[in-house]
RNA sequence: GGCGAGGUAGCUCAGAUGGUUAGAGCGCAGGAUUCAUAACCCUGAGGUCUCGGGUUCAACUCCCGAUCUCGCUACCA
């Protein structure tokens, strides 16, 4: 390690909702090990994170409950920040992008930028609703999806087929704010000229090439692709206000500002420590404060995110970085990849999730179960799965029978032989001198795995130490010795108490609440540093220890049943959610849908449209003339079964072009639950072609 | 469709620069044992390394193609 400190960054979480199993896999305990670890170590660390509050969702979160962005973001940081701290995440600081601390410094960052003439200024077109005198950004717009039909669809994704939009692409836009039916309006925002910060950007992945290879590859995968300019501003009004002249009612995007929240927790941590000092000046207290952390050469930012968050930090965070100028860049951002539960997606909507705070509720004081059960099966290279089977299977077969029962039969039989006094060593046998080799091993396998980001492999050389003792007790056999050879014994308890204290310094990263008990039992020297696990003589001859108890204690199949039966409400329940039949749409008038000229037509030709996996090209006689429609249902017919075919058309709809083919029209398609498709036809067969549907 | 990451024992995963009988943990079977939360310890069974081709004396490991999973992206009037 040459680098003299460490910047650990935990993504920020968006302040929508709880925190649950994937948010802890995937990035905060891998975390929390980390930066553990590297305290235990002795080194210079300052762990930063906080909850991302702004944008768009929590507007329309505040707005569907009824309440302000702020009472929003106020409820979920507070839940947020309770169950980080209740699993132990041990953050040096935990703040939130709402703090003023952080406005000012995504601001000062913003017109930074701004100054040095990075940003390029661009008028476009954006949606604006009349009544409600503002710019709707597109999640504030729903529309019936042009894809499935479903009529709330937002101006960003239809939530019911998973497509993305754009706003412009909703049939029958309208404003959730008003009702009403937008227009387009120009605006100016501000672009960060990722186009040309291109070979900058690239030289700087391309020195990285030991990141995580589903990390690198990402990147690699944006930049072959060509960097786009992306905007940094969004005409909305809960955010960072864009801190330039003429830019009113606008605010940063939550894309740059988010990242900034990382420099700016760090300057709020170290206001807290200097007692109110304000080393917000970077003239003032240089190389002083928070500073030193981000401006430092020899200081090391490491960013911990799940994999959604590569492109923000590993290309449009640095970049903005670089264009600042004066900071260092991320030297790793070891992305997980995602958590599955019981075979599905991990879903806040839906439910289908386990959330950090209920977990408590239900395995009171199980905080390392979790820890060592998400560890040992973190999604690091590919997605995982959790499942309740595994986490009893683990909880009952490594750590109750593993770790726990060996450091309980090491406890009781030292307090049965010696009154819980710690024996001498006598005399070491050939067997004992290659195991206190072994176990000296330890500290520094764990600690390569570690600095790897490999932390199931450090997880289980952990496991490896209890192993070794287990097994050491069973070879030896104290419990029969102390009848023939007592002096032996002595020896045999010493090295077994030296292998659970070992256990207890470099287990305190994984599961820092099972250390802090064990080395209460063993009346430990709270400050031993990990380097001196490496030793094999923590606790001296005569050291008394404390009374023993189960570290872990085995879980019955009834509290698995239990939550595997309340996934399945839940899954239930969104069943019955998902077969609910939608309410019918506000009243129309005849006249609007005379407008309509519906007819009946025949697919005279049908093909796939190339580089497409939704879109068939049809041929369609309408009985007045042939057309061709390009219509998006790959997915549910074979273009050769389809010839022949009477389809409902809608043919008065204005033309578009559809990856260069002119479409004329509409096919009409239902719609079941699981979202398939199927026309509607005629039912008799003299039915002719042009026959209008009314 | 393009791009990226994956597909290795029942399950979860390791397997530098290609080289004798492909590894670990859990589960399973058998044995041994009783200090310990019927736990620990020992032994064992289980894999045509997704499928085809190719390069090579030799491929899980390199190349080409197919296929499945996940993600990013295009497309849906």
């Amino acid at each position: 390690m040459t680098f003299k400190r460490h910047t650990v960054t935990a993504a920020l979480p968006y302040a929508n909702g709880p925190v649950h199993i994937g948010h802890l896999a995937g990035c905060y305990l891998p975390a929390d090990i980390y930066v553990r670890y590297l305290r235990l170590k002795g080194e210079d660390v300052k762990f930063i994170c906080g909850s991302d509050e702004h944008g768009v969702p929590i507007t329309i979160k505040a707005k569907k409950e009824g309440i302000t962005p702020q009472q929003v973001v106020d409820k979920y940081h507070k839940l947020m920040g309770d169950a980080f701290k209740d699993f132990g995440i041990s953050f040096d600081i935990y703040s939130r992008t709402s703090s003023k601390t952080h406005h000012e410094t995504a601001s000062e960052f913003f017109k930074k930028l701004y100054d040095k003439g990075v940003f390029k200024e661009e008028v476009t077109e954006q949606y604006f609703d009349e009544k409600a005198n503002q710019f709707l950004a597109d999640r504030y717009i729903v529309g019936t999806c042009p894809k499935c039909g479903n009529e709330n669809a937002y101006g960003d994704q239809c939530e019911k087929c998973g497509s993305t939009l754009n706003a412009t692409d909703l049939i029958n836009p309208k404003s959730t704010l008003s009702g009403e039916k937008p227009v387009l309006k120009k605006t100016k925002n501000w672009f960060l000229p990722l186009d040309k910060m291109q070979p900058q950007i690239e030289a700087y992945i391309d020195s990285h090439k030991e990141w995580k290879s589903n990390v690198f590859g990402q990147c690699k995968s944006w930049l072959n692709a060509g960097l786009q300019p992306r905007a940094m501003t969004r005409d909305l009004d809960w955010g960072v206000k864009v801190p330039v002249d003429g830019a009113d009612g606008k605010v940063l995007y939550v894309w740059f500002d988010a990242p900034i929240g990382y420099i700016s927790a760090t300057k709020e941590l170290f206001m807290q420590h200097n007692d109110g000092i304000n080393t917000l000046s970077p003239e003032g207290r240089a190389g002083e404060g928070w500073e030193k952390y981000w401006r430092d050469k020899e200081s090391r930012l490491v960013h911990f995110i799940g994999k959604d968050n590569i492109v923000f930090h590993c290309i449009i965070f640095p970049a903005m970085l670089m264009a600042e100028g004066s900071f260092i860049v991320p030297d790793n951002v070891p992305a997980n990849e995602f958590l599955n539960l019981e075979g599905d997606k991990i879903s806040t909507s839906r439910n289908w999730a386990v959330w950090l705070h209920e977990y408590l509720l239900e395995f009171k004081d199980k905080q390392d179960t979790l820890r060592y059960t998400l560890c040992s099966n973190a999604p690091e290279t590919k997605d995982n799965d959790f499942t309740w089977k595994d986490f009893q299977a683990k909880n009952n077969n490594e750590l109750v029978a593993i770790l726990g029962n060996f450091v309980n039969r090491t406890l009781v039989l030292t307090h049965k032989y010696y009154n819980g006094k710690v024996p001498e060593t006598l005399e070491y046998t050939k067997s004992d001198i290659l195991l206190l080799e072994e176990i000296s091993k330890f500290p520094d396998k764990i600690a390569a795995s570690i600095e790897q980001y490999r932390f199931r492999e450090a997880l289980s050389e952990l496991m490896n130490l209890a192993r070794s003792g287990n097994k050491y007790l069973a070879d030896n056999e104290p419990w029969t010795l102390i009848k023939t050879d007592e002096k032996r014994v002595q020896t045999i308890m010493n090295i077994s108490l030296q292998i659970a204290a070992n256990l207890a310094v470099v287990m305190e990263p994984f599961l820092p609440f099972t250390s802090k008990r064990l080395g209460g039992m063993l009346n430990l020297n709270p400050s031993l540093k990990w380097n001196d696990a490496k030793r094999t003589d923590l606790l001296l001859a005569g050291h008394q220890i404390n009374a023993a108890s189960l570290l872990f204690e085995k879980i019955e199949d009834e509290a698995i049943s239990a939550q595997v039966q309340k996934l399945a409400d839940s899954k239930k329940a969104n069943e019955a959610a998902g077969k609910a039949i939608e309410p019918s749409k506000a009243e129309t008038s005849f006249d609007d849908f005379s407008k309509m000229d519906i007819r009946v037509g025949t697919i005279l030709e049908a093909e796939r449209v190339p580089k497409t996996d939704k879109l068939l090209k049809l041929l369609i006689d309408t009985g007045f003339d042939t057309r061709t429609v390009v219509s998006g249902i790959a997915a549910y017919y074979k273009p050769e079964d389809i010839i022949g075919q009477q389809v409902s058309i809608l043919v008065n709809l204005a033309p578009r072009k559809i990856k260069g083919i002119e479409s004329k029209g509409m096919i009409l398609m239902a719609e079941n639950s699981a979202g398939e498709l199927s026309f509607v036809s005629p039912l008799k067969p003299n039915v002719n072609n042009g026959s209008g549907i009314k």
